[in-house]
DNA sequence: GCAACATGTGAGATATAGTCAACTGTTAAC
DNA sequence: GTTAACAGTTGACTATATCTCACATGTTGC
């Protein structure tokens, strides 16, 4: 059965051919030169047999046999065209939904949300809160940006995008009280600290050098808060430092609304785009750069 | 438009998995692995951005998108299908004419025509005498079988099948009285000739070292006859001496009917299956090899 | 826990399909 | 009658898409 059925390649040229007329223009619609479409029309004669075009002037006509071929397969191939038109406009419409935590939503991707609606239409990008900050699990989203560090789960493809610095960061009128040059001088102040991000007050001691035993004592004093969101607001209210990507307090530093008095250290973890495995890599990969290029301004 | 299709054998390959429900069973179909048709569906789930097939334990169903894609590309390949299977079978089914002279056809053919019928009984083979020993014509037969020389047409396709061979053939009564040892005895008898073969009698005295004057004075005593068929029932006769192709005697030279005294010649020309242009290979190949077969028997 | 089965994948072989450029034949204009 | 523009075919070479092999991963049922 299927033994009958010439190479697809060389029906579709003889496809293209019959309907246009003409070997030159179905060569130009199939992107190859006329004697590639030449060729395979001389391969579908030898396979059926019979000359399936007849010379006539300096062009070809469909023979007998030729057009009772191109009934079928101009049908055929029409149908071919629109199943998967249909398939690949489908998938376009879809929305693409990006997921992320609540604190990077308010505090960096809202307010340039306008701009990424603008200059990626055609993802139709709707955004969600990720509901926790656990990853790995078979999200339904399109992607997950997140601040992760390797190792990265292996069933999903994973895109770094930036590396994370976190800072601790006061209030202006708590700021003038310290003497930025001495790390220590940060226990002068109450410690605010979220479950969320439990390594960063260890991360920035043993990067500043400061002891961990003054620093466990510090966090007995501390206040804790339920998500990164109300830490930041707490430091800008005054209650004491709170640390915290600076990619999402950036705003809030060149407002002069918070003060980053030791400076920033960088940590093992990067913001990352999570993709699904069977990701669709042409509407993920534009999301990517602009991502890369929005966060490097 | 044509932009958004991907590779067809991407799609062929789809197409028979989903049929199937089993990538291995598509393989099989395809006559390729297992792992050529995993990388073509992997292809096309990249093209369009999404997973067509679902894994389900260890084997594999249609995603919903799969299922959309599936309906169309389905219909679309069975149309591919009965459309090259139907003109597959009209094209065998039509009759395969094959021109031969009437000469060739009376001593040769029609007693091997029933043998041919049977060994090749897809070819539906119809026998029409060549009009005219003139070859090179736009025939309409499927292919003409015929002695020429070179050089050959070059607007067709010449099989040569056989060289020919010659000789002078006379009644067992006539033979009685010839000394076969001499080829001069050749002229104590009368010689009978045919316009469609003017060549023959010339190249004979040539290959057995007679003169040339001889023989025309041998010629004009001689008798003409329209058509190499009854050249030889003349001989066969005891009216003289005629001279043919072996092949068209061989039958009677074995039952005695006709004697060659002086043996056979080789001429420069051969019997050849002349097929025009654009001739269905796959049909007139076996034919030549059965010639080349039943020839050499 | 193991054998049988089904699909996925990296590396390298190979065959299909393409390009280029030269050639034949057709049409039309000067 | 000559020439130029056009359409298709073809030989020689090349490239890339497609396949195979062998191994890996994951599922099922005894």
């Amino acid at each position: 059965m299927q033994h009958s059925m010439p190479p697809l390649s060389a029906l579709r040229a003889f496809e293209a051919t019959a309907r246009l007329g003409s070997v030159t223009a179905a060569a130009n619609e199939l992107n190859v030169t006329h004697g590639a479409v030449s060729r395979q029309l001389k391969s579908l004669d030898e396979h059926f047999g019979v000359a399936l075009f007849a010379k006539v002037g300096r062009g070809l006509v469909l023979t007998h046999h030729g057009e009772q071929l191109q009934s079928g397969v101009g049908e055929a191939f029409s149908r071919l065209r629109d199943s998967c038109a249909a398939l690949k406009h489908e998938v376009e419409e879809t929305p693409f939904t990006l997921a992320c935590p609540g604190s990077l939503l308010a505090r960096w991707l809202i307010p340039r949300l306008d701009r990424l609606h603008r200059e990626l239409p055609e993802l139709k990008l709707q955004v969600v809160v990720s509901d926790t900050e656990q990853l790995g699990k078979p999200s339904d989203a399109s992607a997950t940006l997140a601040f992760t560090e390797p190792p990265w789960p292996a069933d999903m493809a994973v895109i770094p995008l930036m590396s994370e610095q976190i800072c601790a960061v006061v209030s202006p009128a708590l700021a003038a009280q310290i003497d930025s040059a001495k790390p220590a001088s940060l226990f002068a102040n109450k410690l605010l600290v979220t479950a969320s991000r439990p390594q960063a007050w260890p991360q920035w001691a043993n990067a500043k050098g400061l002891e961990q035993r003054a620093l466990e004592d510090a966090l007995q004093q501390g206040q804790g808060f339920a998500h990164l969101y109300y830490l930041i607001e707490a430091a800008v209210a005054g209650l004491g430092v709170a640390i915290a990507p600076k990619l999402l307090v950036e705003d809030d530093l060149s407002s002069g609304r918070l003060i980053a008095p030791w400076g920033s250290i960088e940590t093992p973890a990067r913001l990352c785009l999570l993709l699904p495995k069977h990701a669709n890599v042409r509407r993920s990969e534009p999301l990517a750069e602009w991502f890369k290029q929005a966060l490097n301004e």
